[in-house]
RNA sequence: GGCGGCAUAGCCAAGUGGUAAGGCAAGGGUCUGCAAAACCUUCACCCCCAGUUCAAAUCUGGGUGCCGCCUCCA
């Protein structure tokens, strides 16, 4: 097994990772809010976990990996009211579109995606547990989690409850109605209630719609159990949201949450944060457009996963140029590529062959040296890199094949499909090429050179176009 | 204001005590009708100041600049 270190929030420190049961390892991941679409920020988050995860898997931990999908949230009311259709629908498309985009950027499915619809019941029970022990109290239809009854509040975040103090009371100021309700200005609500005719679920306090931490706290709990070994997201949710998650859980059941968190950093564009709010997102699809799903992944790969990315055209321009040799020397493979949308399985069997080969020993040991140190993925593409300039420069036709093959399966484990697409021509270059042919036959046919362009002609209609002549110049079609 | 983090070549970036991975770009060379690819090759005293140490990009203190969280947020 191997020993790998992870940086946890809730120390601050690297720490070696020891699963709670054996080789058995949960984890957790806060998945989309399925009200528009993802963007770059969103896609960092999803390679970054996906990587972790096909890493331990092949490190040879039994991994169980869950990601929510939250479709109860104001947010997608407010579309879904702004649109005139049912919340429903609005969540039904943003998954749909989801999916898609984590198909093409090869992030394989989690083992369990719950989604919050699916857990109203088990989340009123919660809530009922909560209030039973003295952690939560009922107000008008609302229940607030009181954090004076749990001495660790601020932990994680390393905050102390007077310390938020001063800003909650701001934000308590402009909501009269609130103030007058909580107990404590920094209380979080469990369950907000909802008027009569509104989206809501019956519930003890009336109808009403779950808090957003509660969710996640019930679904842990369903899927995984009490205490799960990893609980990762990205860095912004540390506060508030991964902090009452933990208020939830331990206040009800008493025992940790979760032994590891771990948090990404993000993708900003020029040093600030990319975000719906500020609007300098660009989208997963929009991106996808220009570059392939290897191409953003490498881009997010190359910076290790807690340090911010600025987002580029150039990084990403940068990004393809340098898979292109990857793909180049992963040619060299006989293995198959797999670009299937189903969760990763390492080739265990596959890559103990790689073993008696001393190129291969020695870059599989500095590869997962470089992943056992908090899943140093910038510094194990680096070693992709030496791999495959050995390929190009090896003149023995066998090893060769076996560094390529393990090239493409070390490229795997990270993602990286390295699929050969150097021959295929999406329609519009296919139109330029084509341009370019009529254009040198016109030349021919201008010299009176007509053997030249009747032979262009009769090769193009074995290829499947044909080439008309006609007043205005010759035009092509499929035939 | 409180808490946390970052500062390494033209650009991106790894590296937590022993004298700087990798990618992009750029220059030289081999090959080549030309070009591309490939191969060989060149390119950094690590923001500033002080300190600890035989030894610091790496530790400590101070400074400067930038970012994140404290409100929805990956």
């Amino acid at each position: 097994m191997q020993k790998i270190k992870v940086f946890n929030t809730l120390t601050g420190k690297k720490e070696t990772f020891v699963p709670l049961q054996g080789n058995k390892v949960s984890i957790y991941t806060c998945g989309p809010t399925v009200y528009d679409s993802s963007h770059l920020g969103h896609a960092r988050m999803a390679i970054v976990w996906d990587v972790v995860q096909r890493y331990l898997r092949f490190a040879g931990y039994d991994v169980t990996f869950v990601r929510n999908i939250t479709d109860v949230d104001d947010k997608i009311i407010n579309k879904a009211n702004a649109l005139g259709v049912r919340p429903e629908q609005v969540a039904r498309r943003y998954i749909f579109e989801f999916w898609r985009d984590m198909a093409a950027l090869n992030v394989a499915p989690p083992d369990v995606e719950p989604r919050a619809t699916e857990f109203l019941s088990q989340m009123i029970q919660f809530i009922e547990g909560l209030i039973a022990k003295g952690h939560a109290y009922a107000v008008d239809g609302d229940v607030y989690f009181d954090e004076a009854s749990f001495e660790n509040y601020g932990r994680l975040a390393r905050k102390q409850l007077d310390e938020l103090r001063s800003g909650a009371r701001e934000q308590v100021l402009s909501q009269d109605e609130l103030a007058k309700r909580k107990r404590h200005p920094a209380d979080f609500a469990l369950w907000k209630g909802v008027a009569e005719g509104q989206t809501g679920w019956q519930s003890p306090w009336g109808l009403g719609r779950p808090g957003w931490h509660i969710e996640c706290s019930t679904m842990i709990k369903a899927a995984l159990g009490e205490t799960i070994d990893i609980h990762a997201g990205g860095e912004d949710l540390i506060f508030p949201h991964h902090e009452n998650e933990i208020a939830q859980s331990e206040a009800l059941h008493d025992k940790p949450l979760a032994r590891y968190w771990l948090h990404n950093s993000f993708v900003n564009v020029n040093k600030e944060k990319m975000a719906k709010s500020l609007g300098n997102f660009k989208t997963i699809a929009e991106m996808l457009a220009v570059y392939s799903g290897d191409t953003i992944r490498l881009m997010m790969l190359q910076t290790h996963y807690r340090k911010p990315i600025d987002f580029s055209a150039d990084a990403l321009d940068s990004a393809r140029q340098a898979l292109t040799r990857l793909v180049r020397a992963a040619a060299f493979s006989i293995r198959p590529v797999s670009t299937a949308f189903a969760p990763y399985e390492f080739d265990a069997a596959e890559a103990a062959k790689f073993a008696d080969d001393e190129v291969l020993a020695a870059f599989h040991d500095s590869f997962v040296t470089a992943m056992n140190n908090d899943f140093n993925a910038a510094e194990a593409v680096a070693h992709l890199f030496a791999l495959s300039d050995k390929v190009m420069a090896s003149e023995d036709v066998i090893r060769r094949a076996a560094w390529s093959d393990a090239l493409r399966e070390y490229a795997g484990l990270l993602g990286l499909t390295l699929a050969d697409t150097r021959q295929e021509l999406d329609a519009q270059t296919a139109s330029r090429v084509m341009d370019a042919v009529v254009a040198i036959r016109q030349d021919a046919r201008g010299r009176k050179d007509f053997a030249l362009s009747d032979q262009i002609r009769d090769k193009l209609a074995l290829a499947g176009v044909n080439v008309n002549d006609t007043k205005g110049g010759a035009t092509w079609e499929k035939k």
